[in-house]
DNA sequence: TGTACATCAGTGAACGCGCGTTCACTGATGTAC
DNA sequence: TGTACATCAGTGAACGCGCGTTCACTGATGTAC
């Protein structure tokens, strides 16, 4: 519990960025929200926690996004970006990958920055969204789908691949929420679990 | 929006009750809390709807439950015991039983009683749950991976039979969560989608 | 059978809290002449 | 270069709300003699 100032760390004060243009402010907004939710479950994450995280007053937010759901949205898309990054990079620069290797990254992607996870499932459980916004979550979701495609395609796997892509993406999904608050394992150890199921998982997979 | 009363239906009034045990009483308290879940999202529940779908005063609540967790928690439980009797019956009951099958019915029940799901993935999600809570909770899914043992073992399929179950049941829940908010289609669709989906896996669990 | 007392389910009102959002205002910056 | 004006980011205070929980009280029922 360090005094805020925590925003000083990595990024750039909120009045320095006054000369320039609105879109950086957005920004410093949304990495500011990436950094609360990633210290805090969901749905305890508030307008305020965020507006202090960005070192701004809470009635700032409203002058670059119109509500809360707008501004959370789009936080979790940054997260999701970054995920889709990361599996396309790895089937396209490991000549000699597998869908053990993806799942396995996977898993561990989403464990060490679990709020992604979080704010997914919280998205795709919310029935209170916009058709606009959900809609900006199923372009991510089509994104991410298209590189587990482009795996299938490489390895060569048998079948309907968007199919496989969907059942693969969702298979790993539920391997993340079921084991999620296994009781009185350590992290560490509920990784190890996830892993080891999403590999039995994963070899069904295999062509 | 019918003027409360719904209580009435099926369910004896509360005022009934009062000569019959504390025991009942909670039950009674509990079917109320089932049907308002039934109802509306699980984060938008509160003691005060409970109370007025059950009759009562909300301060009354607290002379039943020691805070409002806990009777979420034993509400939830009793979905989960349905669940269970309902796979355990499927596969004790018919002899050509098939992983598609147990599938299809375990995606029927949990899109038809929607709520359940929506419980389960929420207390998967919260970390904030005591410790005694978390463990009833988790009491009641090992209950439903040992039905899933008896149906790989009556399947006679290789492997580790509790890892099987562990990540059958992680992939639909997976299956369940993902295709959710499936944008723009009817409930019917989403469904037909994630039997689609659940069998694509499913059939991968087969010997 | 009648009376005094104890128990305890049930309750309306209130407490304290944190939230999303709005409002009226300040003051800095940019622009026109 | 100086002056008047327009724009707009930023803000503290306030609004209105619903929540979980507690409290002091009522009144019905059961028990002892």
């Amino acid at each position: 519990m360090t005094k805020k100032k925590s925003s000083a760390e990595g990024e750039k004060s909120f009045a320095s960025l006054k000369t320039k243009g609105r879109k950086d402010r957005q920004e410093h907004i949304i990495n500011a929200a990436e950094r609360v939710f990633a210290s805090k479950p969901f749905d305890q994450v508030s307008i305020r926690d965020i507006a202090r995280e960005a070192g701004i007053s809470h009635a700032s937010i409203y002058r670059y996004f119109p509500d809360q759901q707008t501004l959370f949205v789009e936080a979790f898309i940054r997260g999701g970006e970054k995920i889709i990054r990361f599996i396309g990079e790895m089937i396209e620069d490991d000549d000699s990958v597998t869908i053990e290797k993806v799942t396995d990254k996977f898993i561990n992607f989403l464990v060490e920055d679990d709020q992604y996870f979080r704010m997914m499932t919280h998205f795709m459980l919310d029935g209170s969204l916009g058709a606009d916004l959900i809609e900006r979550l199923n372009a991510t979701e089509r994104l991410l789908l298209d590189q587990l495609d482009r795996l299938f395609v490489k390895l060569d796997v048998r079948g309907d691949k968007r199919m496989l892509s969907h059942a693969f993406f969702a298979a790993m999904n539920g391997v993340l929420i079921t084991f999620r608050n296994y009781p009185g394992r350590s992290k560490e150890d509920v990784a190890l679990h996830m892993k080891k199921v999403g590999r039995i998982i994963a070899r069904k997979f295999k062509a």
